[in-house]
DNA sequence: CGGCGCCTTGAGGCTGATCAAGGAACGTGG
DNA sequence: CCACGTTCCTTGATCAGCCTCAAGGCGCCG
């Protein structure tokens, strides 16, 4: 696995200026391993630091008291991970690593000091908080009105989308590296519906499937019986205030 | 419907400066008077301005190509509407007016200068989109995992708090102002079926109905059956960078 | 070799969708 | 002031998509 330091992140979205680029590289200073399965945040965990995923796969999800747990996103190097207690003392959700994982932490007053700073930086912030919230508008209208396949060939394009973001070498063969039940969890289904979907999406010959490698024959058509919509590119950020 | 204005939503979270105050009250300069059922934004429409919506109600929405509609947010005094376009060329969603409703109108360069200025209400604008997607991560989960009783239930409450939250008089007894349609469009279900799980609830004597007057009877057995937590209040925004 | 995690497939059941019909409330025009 | 259309609510009957339960297989690791 790729890896993505928040440095580049950002710079897939604006030209930063050497200052801005010191700037976010000097919120990390140490990395912090993690083995697959590992819990990084636990929901109401006091919420007083992020990190930025720089190798392996997270996810973030919540458990529900009838038991059930309902991903919430799928993380990927370049990430961070754990904003959604930016606002709040307790985070309200949980963060696990899928995979063998590095993090670095960054304390949050130094996340305040560099959107005082670096006010442009502060403004990407809210972009990119707005793009995850675009992105879970369209999970939450998929789980609420489409059908269980076209929710799994819709996370299926967006895992391939994201993985894509930062290794542009994955094409449409890749190696999405979750279960059948991560998927379900994901999308709202039991492991076992998501596989007849797969199977069914490989009937019909959409996707292929060898390994835990996946193949999607048709991305186009899958998009368009999925309503899938990439939100990670046609983004506008011409408008933000000038650097400092 | 009372009105709230946007320096009123921030002062609820902060206490805004003198200065800041005045920069927030600059960025709107007129009202505009939208009818019953007009739209404001379209899906796909160019995303050159975002709203503050002072007075009525009004829901954010996207329609899928099976014809069905996914209700993503109630809006009402004092939301920013139409911020899911803040990143993008075009908006992902759709704006309209389920009652008669005033908004003021705020250029995005007007936003990116307030950023610029006042580097910490632009991150209290991060934090604010960080509590949307936390609630939209909140009703995900409700529509992938729990029952079609429970999601009306965490409704109900979702949307007695929002009311609350610029009319602080509104006590357990309160006119939503919804459909039973506009409900299941929100909660992943069909008229049909919010009706039956509004009289369920009824019996259980958990809810009363008159007219289109909705009184929770116990509101904290509602919350335990649904899950639900009301994520407008627990926030901790000290640690902001101080004001300029 | 045995255990475990994950995938796969079948059978039957339940939740919520669909189809259908009627009623109440409200606005509008004659 | 009444007739009518429209919107929304309500309830019944039937249907289907997805869940649950169950059993077996494959591959990997200790």
């Amino acid at each position: 696995m790729l890896e993505c330091r928040l440095a580049d992140r950002f710079g897939d979205f604006l030209d930063l200026t050497p200052d801005e680029r010191a700037a976010v590289e000097r919120l990390t200073d140490r990395d912090l391993r993690l083995r697959r399965g590992a819990t990084l945040i636990r929901e109401n965990d006091r919420a007083a630091e992020f990190y930025v995923l720089s190798r392996g796969t997270m996810i973030s999800y919540v458990l529900l008291d009838n038991g059930s747990r309902q991903i919430i996103r799928f993380l990927f190097p370049g990430d961070i991970v754990g904003m959604a207690g930016f606002a709040y003392q307790q985070s309200p959700e949980t963060i696990a690593a899928l995979t063998e994982c590095e993090v670095a932490p960054i304390d949050r007053p130094l996340i305040g000091a560099l959107i005082d700073q670096h006010p442009r930086l502060g403004a990407l912030l809210t972009a990119l908080t707005q793009v995850e919230r675009v992105v879970c508008t369209d999970r939450l209208a998929a789980v609420g009105r489409t059908s269980a396949k076209a929710r799994v060939a819709a996370l299926l394009l967006e895992i391939r989308d994201r993985m894509r973001q930062c290794d542009s070498g994955i094409g449409d063969t890749f190696s999405p590296g979750v279960t059948q039940e991560e998927i379900g969890d994901a999308t709202g289904l039991t492991a076992v519906h998501v596989n007849r979907m797969l199977r069914q999406l490989e009937d019909d010959a959409l996707i292929a499937r060898e390994g835990g490698r996946f193949t999607l024959l048709e991305p186009a058509k899958l998009a368009r019986v999925s309503s899938y919509v990439d939100r990670y590119s046609g983004l506008d950020l011409n408008w933000l205030p000038r650097p400092r």
